[in-house]
DNA sequence: TTGAAAGCGCTAACAG
DNA sequence: CTGTTAGCGCTTTCAA
């Protein structure tokens, strides 16, 4: 096994000293190359085939051009961090921009004991992706280190950190009012652990305001809450059953936790939306691939994700970057699910 | 901003060598080190809040504990690699099995234009994990590279690379053995692109497999192929109906094709099963929220995660490793989508 | 316009 | 049982 090429083999080949190499690989504006320099340069890496060794200049330049997502584990204590297909639609987005900007993604899901900031500062990573809701030792953690931070979907109150999301609070108004507006009074909520801070919880408020709003009563007992999960939803379908508040309507703060829900109101004997009207959260595909399809608060999750990769590299790029607040726009989309009463 | 933290300061800290500092945090075995001094060492880690730079520890040790996998665009040029559950749930095993083992995950879509291998070389990983087919030229780099690799849902010839798979031909086997036992005569084929080496056409065989056994004649005008999307399901469903060849059944080789197809169907006026029975593939938990719920060829996806980061990192630690070729079992789940004739 | 050389933080012989 | 020290491959100041 040969020896990997370094810079000073290519030196060696191009009749030049090493630092030429490394001016000619990074651009340098500040050291001015002859032409026809560069163009030895380029020959000697392309006949031997020279790839930098991404390690050393780490060492050297303390930037790794790696950038950190971490997302959360949607059950406690389970290795499944994509069961919502959310996550995978935003990974992808977040890794497409990254890439395209010469940085690489190392994910990670989230390990209770061991802090997430010594795999940043162990890697250098140039800055972090984090999406959802922690417990507060984690933040905490966050605001000690250097590292640049995008937090996606959080309504952590530190104003350290740059965010980007949606008017949550606003989405949870637009799909109750919805079925209001079709004529709902008794609307269920089903949603994820509310958690201060958590998305859910906005959307919770949002909730409160349209059926506030209206004149309508919440029945605490059609507030459902449980794992975002498509089991979840069908748990939650029959907890409503048994639970004999005869709602008429659903508002899920999840769309795969609405889809479960529609699965599961079937399965109970209902028709879904003859019987009981859902709206759901989020526009995932499944949303579409559901029977029937689901009318639900769409969000551009592409855009998030392509978004996060944006700030947290010119983060990266530029630390005295001001602080980022991104607010993402959101709509209903009507889709099947909802019946005028 | 202080500097931070190094190997030599805690060295100063503890009144030892950075020898010793090493050798404590890499357990070294040949270097015994007393109990006492192990403590102070721990002692000075802690009190300086010690992190090692890993970019310095690749450097030298020439390993970056780092596996990269490369996941396929299922739609060529687009940036979503995760239209499909099925990568999502792979790859977060794979992740959650790394990071048990000390490595982390470096995730890439795949890029015309740069060769991954550059990735593999740059950031020194350990070791790869490929999942699905590409163009030949990227395995004739691959070959090339002294990196460990492993494929995934690959039948590439190459017998250099580990293997983990299922029985793909047996699998289209079952699935049409099923329907074919439940009655069905005209069997529609629907598949993602069938490419030689890729597993859509190893469950082609198995479909023909099946069909020839019971003396069935094989339509090529059943034959449907497009993108592995549940838009092409649905695509897939109105050519069905167009092409009238009253097909009453079809065995689909992705779930989220299948979930498509029954969309598509259902939107031509079709009832599932009653009409037209449908046997997917994967048992993504898609296959349950459909309605009706899928029958399906179950595989353990979870598994073959955790299996491709065990032995990825086995052959990362063990250069001379036999060769692993680990065929999982697969099953047919049945569930509501298939009708006896 | 280019080169020499000093490290970046760590590991692993080798010595003691 | 522990320390000394020579690099790993690269960037970057300083000098030429």
């Amino acid at each position: 096994m040969s020896r990997r090429v370094n810079i000073s083999d290519v030196a060696k080949e191009a009749g030049v000293s090493t630092a030429t190499i490394s001016y000619v690989l990074n651009h340098k504006a500040t050291e001015s190359i002859s032409a026809e320099t560069e163009e030895r340069v380029y020959a000697a890496i392309k006949k031997l085939d020279y790839v930098p060794n991404l390690s050393a200049r780490s060492l050297v330049s303390k930037r790794s051009n790696m950038i950190g997502v971490v997302i959360p584990q949607t059950e406690p204590g389970k290795e499944f961090m994509f069961s919502n297909p959310y996550y995978g639609e935003f990974l992808s987005n977040v890794e497409y921009t990254a890439r395209k900007n010469g940085y690489h993604v190392l994910i990670s899901g989230t390990e209770a004991n061991q802090s997430y900031i010594n795999v940043a500062k162990n890697r250098g990573l140039d800055g972090i992706v984090i999406v959802g809701m922690y417990p507060d030792e984690f933040y905490m953690e966050l605001k000690q280190s250097q590292v640049p931070i995008v937090m996606v979907d959080s309504y952590c109150n530190e104003h350290y950190f740059h965010n980007i999301g949606i008017n949550d609070r606003n989405g949870g108004y637009l799909a109750t009012q919805h079925l209001i507006n079709n004529g709902h009074h008794k609307i269920a909520f089903v949603s994820g652990k509310i958690r201060e801070e958590g998305v859910n919880y906005k959307r919770f408020l949002g909730y409160q305001d349209a059926m506030k709003e209206a004149g309508l009563e919440i029945n605490p007992s059609s507030i459902y809450t449980g794992n975002v999960s498509h089991e979840y939803g069908i748990e939650a379908a029959k907890l409503m059953i048994e639970n004999g508040q005869n709602e008429t309507a659903a508002f899920v703060t999840a769309d795969i936790m609405a889809v479960g829900l529609i699965k599961g109101l079937k399965q109970q004997g209902q028709r879904i939306p003859e019987d009981v009207s859902v709206v759901g959260f989020d526009d995932v595909y499944l949303a579409n691939i559901s029977d029937p399809s689901l009318t639900t608060i769409r969000q551009n999750i592409a855009e998030k994700g392509n978004l996060a990769a944006e700030v947290i590299i010119e983060a990266a790029t530029n630390k005295n970057m001001t602080k980022r607040d991104i607010i993402l726009p959101i709509e209903v989309v009507e889709r099947q699910s909802v019946r005028k009463l």
